[in-house]
DNA sequence: GCTTTAGTTAACAATTTGGTAATCATTCAA
DNA sequence: TTGAATGATTACCAAATTGTTAACTAAAGC
């Protein structure tokens, strides 16, 4: 089961909000609601949603304010907006989608048609974020990043001591043995001495500060929690 | 000047394909026409167009019938399709895009409008979109102005060194190892030293003042704040 | 043309990393 | 209980990697 994906709705209109808000989480989203821009905007960074969907007229900030906004942030860049509106002109539709939006619905709104494009968006931004983390409880193994975090806190690894924990963590539980840690992350050709991989594992457990790897005298290593 | 996009355009009514045909031409956009789902189908093997608008109602292959033809194959799972038709009601329209269509416009259409829906999904799928401010914390890159600022002083970077950081901070964290960078700034078919980009980045940092780039040894660099 | 600036390279310093050996602690079985 | 295995720990060194500086080359501006 993969995570629901987040759908951050704003609209200053409370009836909308609740009744769209209603129909998202019927179809399994976790939504967060913003009652305006300003609000919008804090809890996007707050939040991290998968997608974003913003009424264009809303107090403080318009939606084409807080979309063009949000496309500064790095984060922000890729992630699908969806405007809607109560104007169905021409003009304000096409300035919608100039502005980065990623499609444009116009009032009233059918939940159902909603939805469909809703799934269509997010299903269009998956394909490209195939993100290299893994996850085993408070841990977090992020290749793209390097990083290996637990709660909150970042630990730094070298190379060869993220390889071997990302190898054991791969598949918790599991042993392996130690010619089979060798070939996996030293490569079959080059040759070590015995002790190696124990100095390594000495210094990964030194720096985690957790103790999740469990020794299995005269087999191997496996990661536990 | 980069290459024109590709569309493909399939409909059945010859008037229709001629107006939208031109309307894309002079949007500067390279249009193939076909005429029903089939000639479709070759078609986009045979051009590899960068996006596709297909009429539901055609002869021999039906839009819905080709997109699902389509999603098929490994060539156009990403390419963004656009479903078009005469029928404007719900459930046809919420088949249109669970088929896997990426947008759905009901005739008449507004050349205009088209126009913007093609232009947000090809903007959504070029892989790096050309964002011309960022914003990192209290960090602004704007490409137009070749300008970093870090709150209100201005940095002045020289060329390799704006585009350098540029990427790293594009996304931020993510490690940036370094045969990508130097493909990535400098091209792949520019031979350079190893050391050009240690001295880059060293430039950067001293320049900056901010200590943002984060070296992993064996691995590359990352921009964190 | 001359000057300035940017980009690259080379050489060396500093740092990090990976690996080894020696020693210590633990386990397990006779 | 005791002694061989086996793993843990520590210190140390060599190799790999990156940082830093300076010099050189190419391009841009005057």
């Amino acid at each position: 089961m993969e995570p629901r994906a987040k759908i951050l709705f704003a609209d200053d209109e409370p009836d909308i909000l609740e009744i769209i808000s209603f129909n998202l989480e019927k179809e399994g989203y976790e939504v967060i609601q913003a009652k305006d821009g300003q609000e919008a905007l804090d809890l996007c960074k707050l939040h991290r949603p998968d997608l974003i969907i913003l009424d264009i007229m809303m107090p403080y900030k318009s939606g084409i304010d807080v979309c063009n906004l949000l496309r500064q942030l790095p984060d922000f860049r890729t992630t699908p907006i969806v405007m809607l509106t109560a104007l169905s002109d021409e003009s304000s539709q096409i300035k919608g989608l100039d502005t980065g939006a990623d499609d444009y619905i116009s009032k009233p709104i059918s939940p159902k048609i909603l939805i469909s494009r809703i799934n269509a968006l997010l299903r269009r931004s998956k394909k490209d974020t195939d993100q290299k983390v893994m996850k085993i409880g408070d841990m977090t193994i992020d290749q793209t990043r390097f990083l290996v975090t637990i709660g909150e806190t970042d630990v730094n690894l070298a190379k060869k001591e993220f390889e071997l924990l990302s190898l054991l963590a791969s598949k918790p539980g599991r042993v392996f043995l130690r010619n089979e840690i060798l070939s996996l992350v030293w490569g079959s050709e080059v040759i070590v001495g015995d002790r190696t991989i124990d100095v390594h594992i000495r210094k990964i457990r030194q720096k985690m500060g957790v103790d999740c790897i469990k020794t299995i005298k005269g087999v191997g290593y496996k990661f536990e929690l």
